[in-house]
DNA sequence: CGTATATCAGATAGACTGACATTC
DNA sequence: CGAATGTCAGTCAATCTGATATAC
């Protein structure tokens, strides 16, 4: 006989709608619920530490990316903007904001006039450094629930998940 | 030896992480990083089924949590707020739209003045039930990629997560 | 000429805060 | 009286759209 699994938020509610719609079978209701619920509370503890470096997410995020593309730390809002994920217009006016917060810097773009290069300055540079630190061990904290073979098997039905969502490769 | 796994976007990050900070240890960095980013297409996704019967998302939400809650369809503002993770303003906000759209209606409470009901309409109850088969149907079909066996464990994961996440009850 | 890059102003949708009246 | 309920006006942070200028 089985344990039977500690029940959580969402339980309750597919619980109510096996009762409610007995003919619906909610079982993705529930793994989709639970993938959802997990991001906005893990949202919620990762902003903590951001606030403590006088950052939001999104600075965070900008940051991060130029900080992984690795020196000299440059690349043009359009790279930033596919990664993220946004519009060209909310890139403009995110580097606004972070150029006027002395955290990067826009350089022109010597082969294409067209493009600019947005770098990080020493100052984003020893921020984003730092930050990152932190905001890695909150990563393990919150995750410490997990033993590491339970992480690794979640990874890999994420991982499947997300290759069956993912939009195919544009590919330039 | 291990057939490698299908590389996704996350494990590209990875990859940059590792080579300029070698120092971190990023592996939860990628778990949390595939959770939030199988919710936001997932987002995408759903939205799609929730603009076919006109709605958005938060009035699915709604809509939808009321219609669980079983016959006759009512709860307070209170609990609706309670239960959404909102506040009571964003959640006066939202009633005054759905009732302006004839969705719901607000009654009043008998054994408390100070309280109201909120219940779905005859229209609300019929839209809600046609949208929430479509958006199960929807649901099935973005997580088809997963086998029964890998969806369970993977619903595993998540939810021992999700109970390590879970502000402790308030139970009122 | 048609496409790509980046910017900007304006609009939008959604949420929150704080003050308030009412009732328990 | 102190606590709870719901409403409202105002504000806010973040996003998108569409028009624009420039350069390829």
């Amino acid at each position: 006989m089985k344990t039977k699994k500690q029940p959580d938020a969402v339980d309750a509610i597919l619980a109510q709608w096996n009762r409610e719609r007995p003919d619906l079978d909610v079982t993705p209701m529930g793994t989709i619920g639970r993938i959802r619920r997990c991001s906005a509370l893990l949202q919620r503890e990762l902003d903590r530490v951001f606030a403590d470096y006088g950052m939001s997410s999104w600075e965070f995020d900008v940051l991060a990316t130029m900080r992984r593309s690795g020196a000299p730390h440059r690349l043009t809002p359009t790279a930033l903007f596919s990664t993220l994920m946004i519009t060209s217009g909310t890139m403009t006016h995110r580097l606004k904001s972070l150029e006027s917060r002395g955290w990067v810097q826009r350089v022109p773009h010597d082969n294409d006039a067209r493009s600019m290069l947005v770098e990080l300055t020493q100052e984003g540079l020893d921020l984003i450094n730092r930050a990152v630190e932190a905001h890695v061990d909150n990563e393990h904290r919150v995750m410490a629930a997990l033993s590491a073979a339970e992480m690794t098997q979640l990874d890999a039905g994420l991982s499947r998940l997300l290759n069956s969502l993912e939009p195919p490769e544009t590919d330039a």
